[in-house]
RNA sequence: GGCCUGAUGGCGGAGUGGUGACGCAGCGGACUGCAAAUCCGUGCACCCGAGUUCGAUUCUCGGUCAGGCCUCCA
C-alpha cells in the first residue's frame, strides 16, 4: 500500500507520489516569535513531524527536505521590542530559542531548513520584483500589492470565489489597493522599526511573501507537500499560492495541501484574547513532553482536538503501560529486518491515521509482554517491529528509566535504592509492619514500589 | 450573511452497507504478606427525522447542535 494523504485542494485523499523520490520537499508554517508559543501552535510540530519520519522512513533519510519557517519580522514583535526598550532580535532570538528548546522536548526532529524571513530579504525583493514585471503586483504609495484579478485560479484552495469575497468584505478597504481583496507584499515601515531597502522605497515584507521566498531559497518551487494549520488556509496559503504560481510561471506551488484542525481548550476556542492560554512552555515543567505528544497524536489531525487533563492523564497512562512492556523486554534484544511491516505503517500510510497506529503500537506491546513472558522466539521480532513503528511516532525513544525515574536526581535515588534495600531486608524477615513503613517512607517521596520476582523496582508517581 | 467541517459508550477515539475496534477509567476474579504491575472476565455507544436498501452508525436529503474561516489568532 503507498502513502495517501488528504489535499485541502482536491478536497480528498490522493495517492501521493513525490516529483523526485531523491528529494521530497515538505514546507510547514512555523511562529511568528513574539513570545512563547501556546499548545495549538505544537499540533503541527508534532503532527508534521510524524510526517516528516514516515517520509524519511519510506524515501530514505537524506532524501526529504522539510523547511519549517520562523516569522522574526512582524508588528507583534515591534510591539514587543519597543515595550521592552530593545532590538527586535532580542525578542526574537529569545523566544526562538525558547520554541526549538520546547520541540526537542516534545520530541520533534529538527527540519532540515528552518529559514528565517530576516534573512531572505534579497529573495522576497527579487520574488516581488518579478511579480512587478509580470503584471501581477503594482507599487502604490510605497507598498507593492499583489493583484488578486491578474490570477484566474485565485480562490481556489480556500474555495471561495473573489465576488463573495469583495461582497463580505467587512474591512476598510485601504484607499490604495486597486482591488479589496489585493494583499501587500512590500510596505513602508513606521519609524523606528526595522526596514530594508527595496526598488519600491524602504520598508519591510508583507507576511505571505516570506513564506513563498522562503520556501523558493531553500527547497525551490514547485514542492510536494505544504502544511500548517487549518486557520491559515485563507488568506495565507491563499497569497502563497497566487504569488509562488505567478512568481513562477507553474501550474502548481505546492502538489498537497495538508491542514491540522484546532486544538480546543474545553469547550472554549483557544485563544489570547481569551486569556485561557496553555503555553507549551510553562505546561512542559510539569508534563513530559512525550506525554504531550502522545496526547497531540491522540486524534487524527484532522479532527479537532479538545486538550484536557483528563487528555493528559490517559496518555501518560498509555505511555506508562508501553514502557512498561519495554522494561520487561529488557533483555529482548530486538532483530529483524529493521523494515517497517506493512500492514503496521498501514495506518500512517492512510492520510497520517496516528490513533490507529497507536492502537497497532498498544498491541504489538502486548503481544510482547505475552511473548517475554512465555519466553516465546517471537520476542525479538516484536520488540523489532514495537521499537520501528514507535520511531515513526517519535515516541518511546528513551529507556524506560528514565521515563520512570527521569524525575529524580542521583541523591533522591541513593536515598531510595537505601529504602528499598532496607525495605527488602524487612521482607525477608517477614516483618510486615516495618516493610510496609518504608513504603510509606517511599510514598511520602512520591515513589512507588513494585515487588517482582527479581526484586523490587519503583517509578516516580505522576505529579498529581 | 457567505463558505467549510464535525456529531460514536463515563472519558478519549478509529472504522465499517449486515454478528458495534482499541485505549483510559470503573467493576469482579487470579496473583501478592498487603499493594503495585501483570493476567482473565466485564461495557450492548454510533445526534434527530425522512429516504435508498433485504438490511444503515456507515449512502442521500432535511433538521438540530458544536466548531472553524471570511480580519497577519496555529
Amino acid at each position: 500500500m503507498s502513502l495517501r494523504l488528504y489535499d485541502t485542494m482536491a478536497r480528498k485523499k490522493r495517492d501521493f507520489a513525490p516529483h523526485d523520490p531523491r528529494r521530497v520537499t515538505m514546507y510547514v508554517c512555523g511562529p511568528t516569535v513574539y513570545n512563547y508559543s501556546h499548545i495549538g501552535n505544537f499540533r503541527p510540530v508534532v503532527v508534521f513531524d510524524v510526517l516528516f519520519r514516515l517520509l524519511r522512513r519510506l524515501y530514505g533519510e537524506d532524501a526529504v527536505a522539510y523547511a519549517a519557517n520562523v516569522t522574526d519580522v512582524d508588528d507583534k514583535i515591534n510591539a514587543k521590542a519597543a515595550e521592552e526598550g530593545v532590538g527586535i532580535e532580542a525578542v526574537t532570538d529569545r523566544y526562538l530559542s525558547a520554541y526549538n528548546a520546547d520541540m526537542a522536548t516534545l520530541g520533534a526532529l529538527p527540519p532540515t531548513f528552518q529559514p528565517r524571513a530576516t534573512e531572505t530579504i534579497d529573495a522576497i525583493v527579487g520574488m516581488i520584483g518579478r511579480l512587478v514585471q509580470g503584471g501581477s503586483a503594482y507599487a502604490a504609495e510605497g507598498h507593492v500589492l499583489f493583484d488578486t484579478t491578474s490570477y484566474a485560479g485565485y480562490g481556489e484552495l480556500s474555495g471561495r470565489a473573489l465576488e463573495d469575497m469583495i461582497a463580505g468584505a467587512r474591512v476598510e478597504v485601504a484607499p490604495y489597493k486597486r482591488n479589496p481583496a489585493d494583499f501587500v507584499l512590500w510596505k513602508p515601515s513606521k519609524p523606528g522599526e526595522p526596514v530594508w531597502e527595496s526598488p519600491w522605497g524602504a520598508g519591510r515584507p508583507g507576511w505571505h511573501i516570506e513564506c513563498s521566498a522562503m520556501i523558493e531559497q531553500t527547497l525551490g518551487l514547485p514542492i510536494d507537500i505544504h502544511g500548517g494549520g487549518i486557520d491559515l488556509v485563507f488568506p495565507h496559503h491563499e497569497n502563497e499560492r497566487a504569488q509562488g504560481v505567478c512568481a513562477t510561471h507553474d501550474h502548481e506551488y505546492s502538489a498537497f495541501w495538508m491542514h491540522n484542525g484546532f486544538l480546543n481548550f474545553g469547550d472554549e476556542k483557544m485563544s489570547k484574547s481569551l486569556g485561557n492560554v496553555a503555553l507549551a512552555h510553562d505546561l512542559l515543567k510539569s508534563v513530559p513532553g512525550e506525554a504531550i505528544r502522545w496526547a497531540l497524536l491522540s486524534a487524527h489531525y484532522r479532527q479537532p482536538l479538545a486538550w484536557t487533563d483528563e487528555g493528559l492523564t490517559q496518555a501518560r497512562n498509555s505511555l506508562d503501560h508501553l514502557y512498561g512492556v519495554l522494561g520487561r523486554a529488557r533483555g529482548v534484544e530486538a532483530h529483524g529486518s529493521g523494515a517497517l511491516a506493512e500492514d503496521q505503517v498501514e495506518p500512517l500510510l492512510d492520510d497520517l491515521n496516528t490513533p490507529a497506529a497507536m492502537t497497532v503500537l498498544k498491541k504489538l506491546a502486548n503481544d510482547l509482554d505475552a511473548a517475554v513472558r512465555k519466553g516465546a522466539d517471537n520476542a525479538s521480532a516484536l520488540k523489532q517491529d514495537l521499537l520501528a513503528l514507535a520511531g515513526v511516532l517519535g515516541v518511546l525513544q528513551v529507556d524506560p528509566d528514565v521515563w520512570f525515574q527521569g524525575g529524580a536526581d542521583e541523591g533522591l535515588k541513593v536515598r531510595i535504592d537505601g529504602l528499598i534495600a532496607a525495605r527488602d531486608a524487612a521482607r525477608g524477615a517477614k516483618d510486615w509492619g516495618e516493610a510496609d513503613r518504608i513504603r510509606a517512607e517511599l510514598t511520602a517521596l512520591n515513589v512507588e514500589v513494585m515487588d517482582g520476582p527479581s526484586g523490587a523496582t519503583w517509578r516516580i508517581k505522576e505529579q498529581a
